[in-house]
DNA sequence: GCATGATCATGC
DNA sequence: GCATGATCATGC
């Protein structure tokens, strides 16, 4: 008799739910009968060798091949068709972690499907090979524990249908237009994970040099798959998967039927031109009073945010950054960013640092103020940005020098009690430069010499940030 | 006025 | 206690 019924997908969580509390290597104990016939007939025995011979390198995805081989029995297929098609439903095997103070996240992106860059610019979102892929997915998700050394030892800890919610839609929606558009425009080789909010395009293939030819450009592009960003994988764990959960405060009305960005730019703008003053009477905030972060507590309120978090913006990875150009149309500071670790730094390849993943998966909204002539702040409005491809090659400039200067050892000149070093300066390159970045003198990190040194951090020049500032807002 | 070093203030 | 946003301070 049939374990679940193949064409129902209700029928299929049921019996998926059974794994709850298993590890890996329990599925593939407690298969023992079936499993061994499977083998004999279909000569399964060898490819599962070399999955198991894979997964000792680390290979990754292996862990859902064990679940779909020892307890769905059905052929790992390649092919374009959701995984139980006869329910149309996609199986996903997926990561989570527990954070230090307790909260779950997800620990990894979900790859849906590879992009073709041929096809899908001929497809509208919901008739496209993604929404098919994504529409109905049974999430396996198991708890990542940095202490099993097997990882056929991890444990499933939550197994549910999901359907992308109904307000995540036309969010979704617009992040697969823009990226279609970027291929239609020849620009696929630009492409970014920042570029979008829930879906992005995210590399895939074995290193940098794993490219595909692009329709509309001769460039070759990085082999790239739509998949849910890791923060908006965070956010369904946390508020579809696991029940119960406070729910926290959002932007957008259930029912509002908007895209996340196109919504937020609209409700900003109705109170562009205003002073700060007045926004703040439009809320009764005591502008005498003038709280820190004032701008960025006007932001929130304009969103319909009490607190200082929106759901949207933590799912979609958005920073929101608060600009102020000055009467003289000039930015006066620049942008910080974390701090880095030089020993760290030193061991990393740009390909895979810590700040190369941040600039390109971080979305930013700017919320941009300007001093009026009675020296009053008024706001313009705002935008989202990502940083766009060309300008990313030359922040890998200055992290390459950054490196070297670590590994050739910091050279530092003590002049009235200030420490100058020769880190990147902000007239060496247009994008970005390296500055301090600590609380105190005190506040130090060790270089790769031993010497303990400020804390330092990558900072955007503040006449490259005047520069992305979108002309409507200046 | 700009470049660069230094540190404050807030919130978790 | 620390990360991070924000801003000050100094010298050329």
């Amino acid at each position: 008799m049939e374990k679940y019924n193949k064409s129902d997908p209700k029928s299929i969580e049921k019996y998926a739910k059974k794994l709850v509390g298993k590890t890996f290597n329990d599925v593939i104990n407690e298969d023992d009968a079936v499993a061994s016939e499977v083998y004999e007939s279909d000569g399964f025995l060898s490819e599962y060798e070399s999955t198991a011979n894979a997964s000792k390198k680390g290979n990754k995805g292996r862990l859902g091949q064990v679940v779909e081989e020892h307890y769905f029995h059905y052929h790992i297929n390649s092919d374009q068709n959701p995984d139980f098609k006869e329910a149309g439903v996609e199986l996903k095997v997926t990561c989570y972690k527990k954070n230090k103070n307790g909260d779950l996240s997800a620990k990894e992106r979900v790859v849906i499907t590879m992009i073709d860059y041929y096809s899908v610019i001929n497809e509208t979102f919901y008739d496209s090979h993604v929404w098919d892929k994504c529409k109905l997915m049974l999430l396996i998700y198991y708890l990542y524990d940095k202490a099993v050394k097997d990882r056929y030892n991890y444990r499933i800890g939550y197994v549910s249908l999901f359907t992308p919610p109904k307000e995540d839609l036309p969010t979704i929606e617009s992040d697969f237009n823009k990226i279609v558009q970027k291929v239609r425009n020849g620009k696929a080789h630009e492409l970014s994970e920042g570029d979008t909010d829930y879906l992005g395009a995210v590399t895939k293939g074995a290193n940098a040099n794993s490219v595909r030819f692009q329709p509309f450009s001769d460039i070759p592009a990085k082999q790239r798959a739509f998949a849910f960003k890791e923060k908006y994988m965070t956010h369904v764990l946390n508020h579809y998967i696991i029940p119960n959960k406070d729910m926290g405060e959002y932007i957008l009305d259930e029912n509002e039927n908007k895209a996340l960005e196109e919504a937020v730019i609209e409700k900003v703008d109705k109170y562009s031109g205003m002073t700060e003053k007045e926004i703040c009477e439009a809320f009764d905030i005591d502008y005498e009073k003038k709280p820190k972060q004032l701008e960025a507590i006007l932001a929130y309120r304009i969103l319909g945010i009490k607190g200082n978090k929106a759901e949207e913006f933590e799912k979609a990875n958005i920073i929101v950054k608060t600009i102020r150009i000055g009467k003289n149309d000039k930015i006066k500071e620049s942008m910080s960013f974390p701090t880095f670790k030089f020993k760290e730094l030193v061991n990393e390849e740009w390909e895979t640092s810590d700040f190369f993943n941040y600039l390109s998966e971080t979305r930013f909204l700017f919320v941009v103020y300007k001093y009026n002539k009675n020296d009053e702040l008024v706001m313009k409005g705002c935008q989202f940005w990502n940083i766009p491809y060309d300008d990313l090659q030359e922040v890998k400039k200055v992290w390459i020098r950054t490196k070297q200067v670590l590994i050739d050892g910091l050279e530092v000149k003590v002049i009235n009690n200030k420490r100058y070093n020769n880190f990147p300066g902000s007239s060496e390159n247009p994008v970005c430069h390296v500055r301090p970045h600590a609380q105190n003198a005190q506040d130090t990190y060790e270089l790769p010499d031993g010497r303990m040194y400020p804390k330092q951090c990558f900072w955007l020049n503040n006449t490259y940030v005047l520069s992305q500032i979108q002309d409507r807002l200046k």
